[in-house]
DNA sequence: TCAATTTGTAACGATTTGTAACACCGCCGT
DNA sequence: ACGGCGGTGTTACAAATCGTTACAAATTGA
């Protein structure tokens, strides 16, 4: 069960954020300002940190980089809409990624679940596999197989074709990839994911038309189209 | 078989999506505003609730907290494009997801069938086969064979293929095929529909008269005419 | 039959995507 | 510090896709 400590001044909005994570299995503590967020730090060890920038007394930033004097854990920003936030001085301050608010509780959820892989290498809860007709990931080993052939993809690839492969079916745009794989500001631009998609396409094999496992969607994006195997 | 209420007051929207979520096997009742909404969910007992954001009367935030007062049923609220605080107040009040109008009916069943495995493990009744006398679809490699051959067709053509055949029998308008394909609103020239239709048919080998899978109907539209193969 | 309307489709151009080649940056060992 | 190296983003151009225009063919009704 992965754990998460929230530090936010609004209590009904955390109440709800709590129950909604429940349900992908995410158990969620929260404080109400930095003294008692950095209290339950240390005593629930929680995997990850959410802080909202704005909070009275001792604001995100300040218990970021406090938290950072002790602690490696992931950090997610909760920045408020229209705050203008500095990617450079963030990765001063240490935080992982940040977050818009208002947000998409699902985003919320795929970024946690994203971040942890990223840092922990751990996998959620579940399946520590996924099976395709002719391709495997491993979420545990970090490892792409097709046809029983192993591929070598770098970290990046790897993460754009496992979020692809998770929403297996779904059509993705490059925002939705771009900001799920670098976060919600990265000055990033959205054709290095079709360069991305480029070179594991190569990798894999993919190179049949249409596509086996990765099909673009003309004017949208793409879509993963792997059949699942089990 | 899958049931699914929809609350929604555009009827001609819901009398489509009826016939088309049928082919997925999901049996949709739907209700023009709120009470008659409360009282069908007593009475059908569906699995699922499809929530319009903007009624006349009770709006959907509002329906949402009622139903939440005594039920667990699994909520998709439909929110206008872009209406990033709809999602948020509808995650307070206890929605499940949300899909932003309009969609395209294909994501809408993806999310369905994605809420209902998560809440009680259903397995997928879903048809991932369209079957017919010479042609397949499959509908999970986006692919379509005609006597077993391979055809390529472009994004846009396969949607449109795939509208056409998931409504097979059916009279479609080029209106109803454009907002399907491209949303509502889409700033596209009917006509466009008429090269697609001739694109497809030249890649499927639709070249008889009349066609053996897209006929003309003079002064309507088009119609899939292929027979089921099941 | 003819005129009006609707449909078929070739050809063109604007937009979107594919990808090779290069640039930049951080990392590692020397 | 230095230089090589792998990973990643960018530039630049080629190719594919799709909407439009334009006109021919088909259909309808008089």
């Amino acid at each position: 069960m992965t754990r998460v400590l929230l530090i936010d001044d609004d209590e009904r909005h955390s109440e709800l954020l709590k129950s909604y994570l429940k349900k992908f299995g995410i158990e969620l503590d929260w404080a109400l300002e930095g003294e008692t967020g950095l209290r339950l730090l240390g005593e629930r060890e929680p995997d990850l940190l959410l802080l909202d920038v704005m909070l009275p007394g001792m604001d995100g930033f300040e218990i970021c980089r406090e938290v950072r004097k002790t602690s490696e854990i992931p950090i997610i920003m909760l920045t408020a809409r229209g705050d203008v936030i500095d990617r450079v001085s963030g990765l001063e301050l240490g935080a992982d990624d940040y977050i818009g608010k208002p947000f998409e509780p699902r985003e919320l959820v795929a970024r946690i679940q994203t971040i942890l892989r990223r840092v922990d290498g751990r996998s959620d809860g579940e399946d520590k596999l996924l099976s395709f007709e002719r391709m495997t990931i491993d979420t545990e080993a970090r490892v792409v197989h097709v046809d029983s052939a192993l591929v070598e993809l770098t970290s990046m690839e790897y993460e754009l074709l496992l979020f692809l492969a998770t929403n297996a079916g779904k059509k993705l745009s490059r925002d939705e990839i771009l900001s799920q794989l670098r976060g919600v500001d990265a000055m990033i631009l959205t054709r290095s994911v079709d360069i991305m998609v480029s070179r594991i396409r190569h990798k894999i094999g993919d190179t049949t038309k249409p596509p086996q496992f990765i099909q673009t969607v003309w004017g949208r994006g793409y879509v993963f189209v792997g059949r699942p195997d089990t």
